[in-house]
RNA sequence: CGGGGUGUGGCCCAGUUGGUCUAAGGCGUCUGGUUUGGGACCAGAAGAUCGAGAGUUCGAAUCUCUCCACCCCGACCA
């Protein structure tokens, strides 16, 4: 991508309002753009960012027998009336058209799957069966806050998973886990992200959360060094002691919730009375799990965990492009290796701008992609070009036909 | 939803004891020129229903009322 096509440019101030390190950083670097409390767009590199992110929890989603599906953002009224929580629930934006007929603007979807699942589950022989989805929700929050870690409308995966009894739920269960701890570390959120004990959970004591330390979260969760697990403050008993190795220890930390798995057992199979037939022809039901992570709040996360003064520092798996390309009035010579970089499937922002130097190396440490690269009269005089990593601080100077091997 | 704060060209803002405000400055944008290794310089230009509505007044960005939006704290957060 020329820099000088792309859609958006940086700005120097910071955004009035934004008080969230991860809207002040995403907004002045072109990746976001708020419409309104909670609402943000996607720009060209946000989007690219967030089709990483998509793209990694596809892969890991799938790896554990996740089929991706699309459900409606509109549900009717009916649906949310089943379980209650149409009157219940306060979050829940509603909305009606011409007609009068009621909707839900689905924040999560219980209400869709449940009953689209009694459509096509009969028999012990379909189970386990998961399906997934990469999609819009809605939750009217009292308020929206801090940038895109708590939005009115934001990006969700919700994986909802069906099993024939307890046992086979349990056991997926720990195969999700699995699952999100791959994609956090891929995220390059791992060291910093901790399955945590929370409320919730229909069929079981405990939900869990999993939680990444920032002093940006709004959770309070108490940490065990010795087993890394955590827990909510919400749940933590007076005797402060990890639930899992019964150590005393912990260390309290703030956290925000990136993601949230729940056994969600029978509490929505029975509203829609999605039952199965076992082997000996008895009717039973179906046993659920629901897994959600929010895309958008991911998003804003890694930029509250990966940044200096300067800017944003993308871990490479989730970068808008791999190598940021500065030409300083070498534009000629700079084509040419933007268009071998382009060839070698190499994903390269090419500053071709007619700006001084200053600028463009602000915005390359404000945007953050992992490698840059300099062209200048100077870096030829030394022998090709100069590489530096975003996070780090030496530069070094390798020749044009070199790049591929130092970057790759 | 309670409390606090803020609304002035695309962005950041000055001005707010009513009166050359016919709204200043910076960034950005456009034109021309000089520059070119950490957000350059000179000259010129365009761009504003001062959040909205109502009111007070000879006169309102400035005062009054109502409403709206955004941010922060709290409560809430399957």
């Amino acid at each position: 991508m020329k820099q000088s096509q792309l859609f958006t440019k940086t700005i120097k101030e910071l955004p009035k309002d934004e008080a969230s390190y991860n809207a002040q950083a995403l907004i002045r670097a072109g990746f976001v753009d708020k419409s309104a409390a909670g609402v943000y767009s996607f720009l060209p590199l946000g989007w690219k960012v967030i089709n990483k992110i998509r793209n990694i929890i596809c892969e890991e989603m799938e790896a554990i027998d996740g089929q991706e599906i699309n459900m409606p953002s509109l549900a009717p009224k009916e649906n949310w009336q089943a379980t209650g929580r149409w009157d219940t629930l306060d979050v829940l934006f509603k909305t009606s058209g011409s007609d009068e007929k009621e909707y839900a603007l689905n924040p999560t979807h219980e209400e869709v799957v449940t009953p689209l699942a009694k459509k096509f589950i009969t028999s012990y022989r379909e189970l386990p069966l998961a399906v997934f989805q990469i999609q819009n929700k809605f939750r009217n929050e009292k308020r929206a806050k801090s940038g895109l870690l708590r939005g009115r409308e934001f990006l969700m995966k919700d994986l909802y998973s069906f099993h024939a009894d307890q046992a086979d739920l349990d056991n997926y269960y720990e195969r999700a886990i699995v699952a999100y701890n791959n994609i956090f570390r891929r995220f390059g959120l791992g060291e910093k992200t901790y399955l945590t004990y929370a409320s919730g959970g229909s069929f079981s004591k405990y939900s869990h959360e999993f939680q990444t330390l920032t002093s940006a979260g709004e959770d309070i969760i108490y940490v065990c060094d010795d087993c890394q697990m955590a827990i909510n403050k919400e749940i933590i008993a007076d005797q402060n002691t990890c639930p899992k190795c019964g150590k005393a220890n912990l260390r309290e930390d703030k956290a925000v919730e990136v993601g949230n798995i729940f056994k969600l057992g029978t509490k929505y199979s029975e509203p829609f009375d999605l039952k199965y037939q076992d082997k000996d022809g008895e009717k039973k039901m179906v046993i659920m799990g629901c897994y959600g992570l929010g895309l958008s709040r991911a998003l804003g996360t890694i930029v509250e965990i990966c940044h200096d003064d300067k800017g944003i520092i993308w871990p490479e798996a989730v970068a808008p492009f791999k190598v940021h390309l500065l030409s300083l009035g070498e534009n000629e010579k700079a084509d040419k290796i933007y268009n071998d970089l382009q060839k070698e499937g190499v994903e390269v922002l090419y500053d071709d701008r007619d700006l001084s130097a200053g600028e463009k190396f602000a915005d390359a440490d404000l945007i953050g992609c992992p490698y840059r690269l300099v062209i200048s009269k100077k870096s030829l005089e030394n022998g090709g070009l100069e590489l530096k990593r975003r996070n780090e601080k030496e530069v070094s100077i390798i020749a044009s036909t070199e790049i591929l091997n130092k970057i790759i």
